[in-house]
DNA sequence: GGTTATCGATTACTTTTGTAATCCAATGTG
DNA sequence: CACATTGGATTACAAAAGTAATCGATAACC
């Protein structure tokens, strides 16, 4: 299931309030996006249609209210994204990423620390 | 300058060959497109063309031939993609790419060592 | 030297994506 | 109950991307 980069950053909003209890209306969706982009609300619903449709997120009715949520996990969304890309641009090779993109200044204080913590924990 | 996955796949045939002397006529890379992909001999010109207008290949008539070279750098390339890749799906954190890609079954043997290699030089 | 084969340039058509506008049914309001 | 509002569904349209076919000039062949 292809997901485009605008349908992406409008599951963003969906799988961070995954987290708390209750599903979203499009009119909250709306909302939310509307801090980050200036998107009109009519695109909004364009997508989650669209999104509907690919069965990325689900809809249900209650009482006078819809209320979307995602179906699609993020973690699969992101693992598919990755494997993807590596494949494409690094032909399937993580490390050459890590390679090309890890000129000293690229990487923050957190990502070093990370990546000790990962290196560790790779190394059993 | 935005290069499409197909017109990646093109460029990929002239940035290996730079690595030779010669520029390759659009015949050569034809051939050399045929052992991976299917594409028409038409498509790979359009192709061609699209980069040219782009400016991410040249074209050097030679006596009766043509030969197209890259002028847009891989490395310039794969910095762009990446870039926009990680801000995309990982709001600019390398590290939680890794974190997200780094099972221990999708980093080969040489993904290991050249991670290590990299932590060595990281930490100077 | 006229005809055919080459090869780049131009044009074409479909699908996907971005970005909306219009349609229609249900609901709330006076 | 008539009318406006709300909200999902359908339709629209342009730009990018995928995939080719046609055009026109030049070069090679007989």
């Amino acid at each position: 299931m292809r997901i485009s980069n605008s349908e992406k950053l409008l599951m963003d909003v969906l799988w961070n309030q995954a987290s708390q209890e209750s599903d979203l209306s499009a009119k909250a969706i709306i909302a939310r996006l509307d801090n980050e982009l200036d998107w009109h609300d009519r695109t909004v619903k364009t997508l989650l249609n669209r999104l509907l449709k690919k069965e990325a997120v689900g809809l249900t009715k209650q009482g006078r209210g819809y209320f979307y949520y995602p179906t699609l996990l993020e973690s699969d969304y992101v693992e598919a994204a990755t494997d993807n890309f590596i494949y494409r641009v690094f032909n399937g090779s993580i490390s050459s990423l890590l390679v090309a993109f890890s000129k000293p200044e690229k990487l923050s204080e957190q990502d070093l620390i990370d990546l000790k913590n990962l290196m560790n924990k790779i190394k059993k």
